[in-house]
DNA sequence: ACGTAAGACTTACAACGTAAGGTCAGGAGA
DNA sequence: TCTCCTGACCTTACGTTGTAAGTCTTACGT
């Protein structure tokens, strides 16, 4: 038994890490959502037991920041492929482009956002894209100070996507009237006539965290814009 | 046994109720978290057992929807209070001070601000919530499409907070250089200079989700005025 | 007075994170 | 070569969670 056991890890399975622990949570994470990541899934996807996996992390607290570093690193090794000029006016352009690619990333693994924003400790590879955001305002013009209130004005939109609370049409069947909206629509005059007229029927239309393209790049520009005025 | 189960019950407890529910479950997050609310604590609290709850509720899902309704029930019915108006350029005070109002009730409930990200289905309470600050766009003269993108713009802002990624300084210790931050102050260049400047030991600084009131609101006048603008 | 239905309680289960301790292969020192 | 240690892995078990299923009780319409 001992044998067969020992064996059986030998041939088939590549020894358990820290590393690979974390790269099976993102897997099942894409595929099942944040929560379908427990100790003992984990740890079967691994062909190990539950309490194996305590040998390389310390807790699932930690998993889970260890994900969420992981998913950084993609990040900014997505955002170092990026060439552009960042001094002066030109400054706006490179943290749009840092912006949107960060947001392409996320949107490749829908369940980070809400992870990323449920997490207290600071990933190291989180300061390292906030350093080099930090760096394109500072060659922007940017006192310390504006860059300062630059980054908490932006935000977790700074990192790719922005917290709504409210998306209209995103029911179940997108694209058709909310029945919770529907059923009190005499109270809510403004919001109705509003969707009426604003109702385009944007295939890409947004879909629980995650808002449209469109959207989050119009809120992206505003601020932006208004950063570049008090430069 | 029954009768004084049944006295028991009589004389100390004003029998269950949805409502009554949903206010115990307020009153365990707010000192405990919202984690803290358990169905079987909230039943204690209630002088009541776990499955009792179900006759009211169909599960805790419900519950925490239903919290989300009652916590914005609270910020209607202060921002209900306003007395502003809201015409042609007075929009963009009147709508300021609905948000900075909907916040304040939101910081007598820290924990609130998680809960409502977290939660998908639409509560009217929110609903109406959005609908007043349409209306008042519209006072402005928004057009519906402009309103539109603006509430998208302003996000979970819109109702009184901002995500944070990253608060500088929100360790155990605030005021004090974070630990991961310090250790990897050599590849952090920018962000180091930056908080070395910045580090003003403002007492009300960030902590958790929560962000400095005074950071909040730069946030939301670079947004109002960039719309104001665009209006 | 008597069913009946609603509300409360009891019991039980599966799934979770993880504490405690056991097993065993591989390497270090004799 | 033998021994013993170390550390990766497994087994078992505990407390906590949400909730399904069934039972008892009380209030009320008839």
């Amino acid at each position: 038994m001992s044998l067969a056991t020992r064996s059986k890890r030998t041939e088939s399975r590549p020894a358990l890490s820290r590393d690979r622990v974390l790269r099976a949570a993102i897997e099942i994470a894409d595929e099942g959502g944040i929560a379908a990541v427990t100790m003992r899934r984990l740890a079967e996807s691994l062909g190990a037991e539950a309490m194996s996996l305590y040998h390389h992390v310390a807790n699932k607290e930690q998993v889970l920041d260890g994900v969420v570093d992981v998913i950084a690193a993609e990040i900014n090794e997505a955002v170092g492929r990026l060439t552009q000029p960042t001094r002066g006016a030109a400054w706006r352009s490179a943290a749009r482009e840092r912006i949107l690619t960060a947001r392409r990333v996320l949107l490749r693994h829908r369940w980070a956002a809400a992870l990323f924003e449920s997490r207290s400790a600071t990933s190291p590879e989180v300061l390292l894209y906030f350093d080099g955001l930090v760096g394109i305002m500072r060659d922007g013009g940017f006192s310390n100070d504006l860059a300062h209130h630059a980054m908490h004005a932006l935000g977790s939109r700074a990192i790719g996507f922005s917290q709504e609370l409210f998306t209209p049409g995103a029911g179940p069947a997108a694209g058709e009237p909310d029945p919770v909206l529907a059923g009190m629509a005499g109270r809510l005059p403004h919001l109705v006539g509003m969707l009426a007229e604003v109702m385009h029927d944007d295939p890409d239309s947004t879909i629980g965290w995650c808002d449209d393209q469109a959207e989050f790049e119009f809120g992206l520009d505003l601020l932006l814009d208004g950063l570049d005025r008090r430069r």
